[in-house]
DNA sequence: GCTATAAATTAGATAAGACTAAATAAAACC
DNA sequence: GGTTTTATTTAGTCTTATCTAATTTATAGC
């Protein structure tokens, strides 16, 4: 079925599913190129290539989506790397820093079975330290339909933060700061054009539109 | 100092170190050629490119020989092996049969970080469940000066079994009936054209030369 | 010392995946 | 709607590591 893919493959897929995430729309080639920090031309190729492999729908002057089998192929690789991570935090004691860089050179080439050894020493978690999903064993994602970004809850919601989706350590660090961290509970006091206005233990804050859509809510 | 070598330039290398292990002489590009599966055309290309990195001496129609470097470069490389191995198997409970090709992978890919919390969650090890030696972490081998193959001793010198140098699964069976196995004590009576008459907990063998040469033992 | 065989090397081809430079298409601006 | 800017694609090059086929060197037999 999949004749194995190679590690340059299995790059692109990831990075286009975790692109659409964002949008609803077909991903760019620029978009693709600059996270993946090689030239647009290099991917318009390597999109030819999986476009022939039926992994995503690819139309010149378009963009790309995932098809299903590229899409079991991006959770596959991305649960990999998400339990690799926690792995790597949880039972070898790396700071929550350093995972990344790692998990994405060993996402590659562990086997199923090292992957289900992982799993379940971690006792088959659903989320990472960041509220990221981890799909599961049959390539799942959890249910979070009721976890939504800061950005889209209404005023007067209550919830507690369940999902930060930035990597970058000075924005953490800040949240951190601000006891915006995972658990907390909040309240949202206002939308606002420049921002979202919320309460965290006595404390209000203006967070920017920016900072708030990184910050997942589930609410209650 | 090293620019970073690839994948294949690390197994060459690593081949070459174990295979030098058996005998004195170069290595010859068939043998190399015979381990790794590729074709002897490819060895030779290899060994030009490894010879320009001073990684390996390497004259035409000689063979070839790890330099101080490229023994380093091995070192590491089946340090990470071992560890993995061993980690493998006694952390993540994988059988000893399955951990050699799971580690043949990922020994390329984890970083020194991620090999020292390895070493250090196994308490340093220096032998694998073989008895193979493990370099440390600056690249030593373990002193087994006191460690020879069946073959090399004496009549009447006793030991302990301390390393198996085979990982065919059918051979290590046949020694577990026979409790040829790791730290069995015994005997040799006798050295002779065709093999190695020892004694074992009340039974003696006579152990071809083919299986004695690949059990080494401890003497005292 | 010559010949047969085995081993090693050279030369040239291929595949993957990156690149640069040039050409083309789409979008944005008045 | 034409023009400029931006994004995308095409065409061709490079590197790495394979391969096959042909050639050369070394080794063994007699």
């Amino acid at each position: 079925m999949t004749p194995k893919l190679t590690e340059s493959q299995e790059d692109y897929l990831k990075k286009i599913f975790l692109l659409s995430e964002k949008h609803d729309n077909p991903v760019s080639a620029l978009d693709i190129s600059e996270h993946l920090k090689v030239k647009p031309a290099s991917v318009t190729n390597m999109l030819k290539k999986l476009s022939e492999l039926n992994l995503v729908d690819y139309k010149p002057y378009y963009g790309a989506r995932l098809t299903r089998a590229g899409e079991l192929v991006a959770l596959e690789v991305l649960r990999h790397h998400r339990l690799l991570e926690l792995y790597l935090s949880e039972i070898l004691g790396f700071g929550w820093e350093e995972v990344h860089e790692e998990a994405e050179k060993l996402e590659h080439v562990i086997s199923e079975r090292l992957e289900a050894k992982i799993a379940e020493k971690l006792g088959h978690p659903t989320h990472d330290p960041h509220g990221d999903p981890i799909p599961s064993a049959d390539l799942e994602l959890p249910d979070d339909s009721h976890r939504y970004p800061l950005t889209r809850l209404k005023v007067g919601q209550k919830g507690f933060i369940s999902r930060v989706t930035t990597q970058d350590t000075d924005s953490l660090n800040m949240l951190s700061r601000l006891n915006l961290t995972l658990k907390a509970q909040l309240e949202i006091i206002g939308q606002e054009r420049n921002g979202v206005r919320v309460e965290v233990e006595q404390d209000r804050f203006l967070l920017p539109l920016e900072l708030a859509s990184k910050i997942w809510v589930e609410t209650h």
